[in-house]
DNA sequence: AACGCATGTTGCAGATGACGCAACAACAGT
DNA sequence: ACTGTTGTTGCGTCATCTGCAACATGCGTT
């Protein structure tokens, strides 16, 4: 809507792969150099963007920093977070947990498997949407209408043999979740990895976040992974309990629809 | 510069301190609703900003997302890590590694000690500039000139009763750190935590990242934990020779000043 | 119910401020 | 010394951002 912020914050994608000199910044954007230096002594102004010893510029630390404080303000976040040290104590697997916004499923918490094998996630990362257990259960709560219009928005990676393939099976899948409230994702994103996953609900009852257990192949099997599903759930109830409790302040879900 | 862009960016720090209302935002912008209302879609369009189901803002997953490429983009971080790992593995004490970035300095990694009690502290996370050691490394590297108008420009807030107090005891200390090449914060910043630092060096023989060893006082005293400075020392040099082999695109420091 | 109140949204005319140009400066390499 | 590359500045023009005023919508009160 506003031009001048559009292109000030086209830059920072830009810069998330890696540094670049003013030219570049300029020819990507397709602007004049001048106006890109605007632009980039204005980010820079506000941290978002630092400059190297060598005159390129790279993201700042204060974009950093605002990121940190914006995961930490989620309060799903601070209320799981227990729970999820108790659920990696007792199965010594890796804990997860993530909340959707838009199109995007991004991981918020993690705890490290004991074991030596890591996987390979982060915090603040964004989820493979149609394959990731957590994912599908975030999805399979929206309504219906919207489900679908999502499920026809999203690509469709073939990660692996066992990657949802397309939208319509996609859907197919979400509804089985929807209706079973948990869901699972075996070698859809890894080969070797499976992972069992249960939604934490608001006051509301819709899905506000969801939590999962990944272990590679070489740990566990899939069936004794699917044993521990039960105390997932359990502990993602825990945390619904809690986190309703905690949050009156959704109250009446205000109007019906965003307007427009 | 811009202003545009200047009011755009001036609402995600806003926003970091807890979501807030289209009202909220203007009036602290201190323009009118409907150009705070063009200034939050167009972050929103960029995923910088997320409107919550009760309307308010908030910051969104995209910058998350942005900042988690951006400090994996640092490559003294992906180099160190193993490091870091190692020297947890071995004491046993929370490792971090920081870096400096104008007058900010902020961790971009961490490990978790292995003893139940945990530090407050977030990959992310601003340090504590006057008292952390590892903040004391990377700014005594600094020419004597910058040195000094950075002491100048800094607050020194009184977390402990041995927090360095003003402009004047902090260039000392820098200068001793600078003089022996490696730093200390005894309880500096939270009463009962010790902390030994060393600096990790680039091939230009700058102090590019700076790592440390915490513990509690109730963990090991200050002299046991003194004693794992060879160790500490030992692991840095060895990350500033991968480090420095790495980095072979520093080259001539190009420009002796930056211009302006 | 009807009312006011608070909050979010839209279209528009006017003026500010952003745009690109062109010229300059500072280097690096040949 | 010359040439090419990259960053920087001042400026006139015109696009674009701004604030206003009116409308929309929901909430709580009388």
């Amino acid at each position: 809507m506003s031009q001048t912020v559009d292109r000030a914050l086209g830059i920072l994608p830009l810069l998330a792969r890696g540094p670049a000199d003013l030219g570049r910044v300029a020819e990507s954007l397709g602007v004049h150099k001048s106006t890109a230096l605007r632009l980039l002594r204005t980010l820079h102004e506000h941290g978002l963007v630092y400059r190297q010893p060598d005159q390129r510029y790279r993201l700042g630390a204060r974009l950093i920093a605002l990121a940190q404080e914006a995961v930490e303000s989620l309060d799903v976040r601070g209320i799981a977070h227990p729970h999820l040290l108790a659920l990696n104590e007792r199965t010594g697997h890796t804990v997860h947990l993530a909340v959707r916004e838009e199109d995007e499923v991004i991981y918020i918490d993690k705890v490290e498997s004991r074991y030596p094998v890591r996987m390979y996630s982060r915090i603040g990362r964004p989820v493979a949407t149609t394959v990731a257990a957590v994912a599908k259960l975030l999805l399979a709560d929206l309504p219906e209408e919207e489900r679908r219009a999502t499920a026809a928005r999203l690509d469709y990676p073939r990660y692996t043999a066992r990657s949802t393939p397309d939208a319509a099976s996609f859907l197919r899948e979400l509804a089985t979740v929807r209706a079973q409230g948990w869901a699972t994702d075996l070698g859809g994103h890894e080969e070797s990895i499976n992972c069992v996953a249960a939604p934490v609900r608001g006051a509301d009852g819709r899905v506000a976040a969801a939590m999962s257990l990944s272990a590679p192949n070489v740990v566990v099997t899939a069936e004794d992974l699917l044993a521990l599903l039960p105390l997932v759930r359990r502990t993602a109830e825990a945390v619904s309990r809690e986190y309703a409790g905690h949050t009156p302040r959704q109250g009446s879900a205000s109007r019906k629809d965003a307007p427009r």
